[in-house]
DNA sequence: CTAGGGTTAG
C-alpha cells in the first residue's frame, strides 16, 4: 500500500516542485503545503526540499528554515540525498544577483550543524565552499569556532580561522578575539600576541573583551604577573575593561601562585584608584588567606569590603568559617555564623554544613540537629552532605538509633546513599 | 545566536 502510495506520489513529484514555486510569494501557504504533504506520507526528495528551502531563505524566515535543515541533517540516511546537493539544485536555478540565496543558505546550514555539534561536517562545506561560488558569512564562522572552542576543539578552530583566512575572508574584532581565547586555552602566548600583531597591522583595535581573555589566560596558567602588566597598559590606553573582573583574575592569580602579598597589593591598588570592584576580588583575596590559613587576614580583608558598602555573601562566609574551624576557633565560627544570619544575610545549605560539622565534631549533635530544621524551616531543603554531616556526628556519639533513622530520612528525600554516606555507616559497625 | 564571566561543604 505504502508502495503504491509513492508511485502515485512519484508521479506528482514534479508537479509538487511547481506547485511550490507559483507559491513563492506566500511562504506561509507554500510551508504548510509541504508539511501537509509530509504528514500524509508524501517522502520529499531534494528537489522538493530545494524548492522550500529556496523560498525560506528568499523571506529570511530563519526559524523555519532552521527545522528544515535540522531534519534533513537527522534523516539524510534515509532521504537519498546529500546536504550538499541542495547547493547543486538550488545553483542551477539561479537567475541573476540571486547568488545570496547559498550565501544564506549555508549560514543558516554552518548554523544548523553547530548546534547539534556536527562540526567535521560544517568544516566540509568551508572546504568546498569554493567550488560553489559563495563563502559563509564571517559571523558564521565566528559562531562556528566559538563554539569548537567551548567543546574543547581548539585546534580545529583555529584550523578553521586558517581557512578562512585562505579563502580571502576578512576576520573581524570578533574572530580575532575568539582567536585569542583558542590561543590562551593552549597556553601559547606568543601566538595570542601574534594575534594582537596581526590586529595592529591591519588597524582592527582589540577591544575589552580581547584584552580581558588574554588577562585571564595568563593568569590562568602561572603568568599573573604579566597578566597584570597587561591590565594596567590597557588601563592607561583607556581600554574600557570589566575592572572588576579583570582584578578578579589576577588577584585569583597571584593567589593560586601563593603570591598573598602581590595579591593584597594589587586589591590595595584598585581602591586606591577608585576602581569599583565587586564580591569576587576581594572573595578571591579572601579565600587565598584562608586557604594559605591567614585568618586574621582573610577577616581583615573582609571587614574592609564591608566597610567598603560591598555586601558579603555566603559563599565567602564558608571559606571564612570553614578556615576559622580548621585554625581550632570553633566556637568563633559558630558565632560569625550567628551574626550574619541574624544580620539578615542569606545562607546556604553549604554554610550551614560546614557549622553543622563543626557543632558535630565537638559532640554537640543536639546543635547539629536544630542547624538542619532551622534550614527546612527557610525552603533549604538539606542535600546528601548535610545528611551525612549529621550522621556522622551521631555515630562519633555512639547512637546508632538516631544514626540509622537520618539515614533513612535521607533516603526517603530521595538520596541516595554514596560512598563517603556507606562509610560513615561502617565505621559506626567497626566502633 | 558573532565573544566573557567567577567560589563554598561531608
Amino acid at each position: 500500500m505504502n508502495h503504491f502510495v509513492n508511485r502515485v506520489f512519484e508521479l506528482h513529484r514534479v508537479e509538487v516542485v511547481e506547485t511550490l514555486n507559483t507559491l513563492r510569494e506566500q511562504p506561509d501557504k507554500a510551508f504548510s503545503f509541504f508539511n501537509r504533504l509530509k504528514e500524509d506520507g508524501f517522502s520529499h526528495d531534494v528537489c522538493t526540499y530545494a524548492s522550500i528551502i529556496r523560498i525560506l531563505c528568499q523571506c529570511c524566515w530563519e526559524r523555519k528554515l532552521d527545522s528544515v535543515l535540522l531534519e534533513i541533517i537527522w534523516r539524510e540516511k534515509h532521504l537519498g540525498f546529500k546536504v550538499m546537493d541542495l547547493f547543486e539544485i538550488l545553483e542551477e536555478g539561479l537567475e541573476g544577483e540571486d547568488s545570496n540565496l547559498l550565501v544564506r543558505l549555508s549560514n543558516a546550514l554552518v548554523k544548523a550543524y553547530v548546534s547539534v555539534e556536527m562540526f567535521d561536517e560544517v568544516i566540509d562545506i568551508l572546504f568546498q565552499t569554493r567550488r560553489w561560488g559563495f563563502i559563509p558569512h564571517i559571523f558564521s564562522c565566528n559562531f562556528l569556532m566559538n563554539r569548537l572552542i567551548c567543546c574543547g576543539k581548539v585546534d580545529m578552530a583555529i584550523a578553521v580561522y586558517h581557512q578562512l583566512k585562505r579563502l580571502g575572508l576578512k576576520a573581524n574584532d570578533y574572530t580575532y578575539g575568539i582567536m585569542i581565547k583558542a590561543f590562551c586555552r593552549k597556553g601559547n602566548f606568543e601566538k595570542a600576541v601574534g594575534i594582537f600583531d596581526e590586529m595592529y597591522e591591519v588597524r582592527v583595535r582589540p577591544n575589552a573583551v580581547a584584552y580581558t581573555t588574554y588577562i585571564e589566560g595568563l593568569c590562568m596558567h602561572g603568568r599573573t604577573e604579566l597578566g597584570y602588566e597587561v591590565l594596567k597598559e590597557s588601563r592607561e590606553l583607556k581600554i574600557p575593561l570589566d575592572d572588576a573582573f579583570a582584578y578578579y583574575v589576577v588577584i585569583k592569580g597571584f593567589c593560586d601562585e601563593m603570591k598573598l602579598e602581590e595579591a593584597a597589593d594589587v586589591l590595595f591598588e584598585a581602591e586606591l584608584y577608585g576602581i569599583v570592584l565587586d564580591t569576587f576580588p576581594y572573595g578571591a583575596l579572601i579565600r587565598g588567606y584562608c586557604k594559605c590559613g591567614n585568618i586574621d587576614r582573610a577577616l581583615e580583608v573582609h571587614d574592609k569590603m564591608m566597610s567598603n558598602g560591598i555586601k558579603t555573601n555566603c559563599v565567602i562566609l564558608t571559606s571564612i568559617l570553614q578556615s576559622l574551624c580548621q585554625m581550632g576557633r570553633d566556637f568563633e565560627a559558630v558565632n560569625q555564623f550567628k551574626k550574619f544570619r541574624n544580620f539578615g544575610i542569606f545562607l546556604d545549605e553549604v554554610c550551614y554544613n560546614v557549622v553543622a560539622d563543626a557543632l558535630c565534631k565537638a559532640g554537640k549533635v543536639e546543635a547539629a540537629v536544630e542547624l538542619l530544621d532551622e534550614m527546612k524551616g527557610k525552603q533549604i531543603s538539606p542535600d546528601i552532605i548535610n545528611y551525612t554531616t549529621l550522621i556522622n556526628g551521631y555515630c562519633l556519639q555512639g547512637k546508632v538509633e538516631d544514626a540509622v533513622n537520618l539515614f533513612e530520612e535521607m533516603s526517603e528525600n530521595g538520596h541516595k546513599p554514596d560512598i563517603v554516606s556507606w562509610n560513615v555507616l561502617v565505621s559506626l559497625i567497626r566502633s
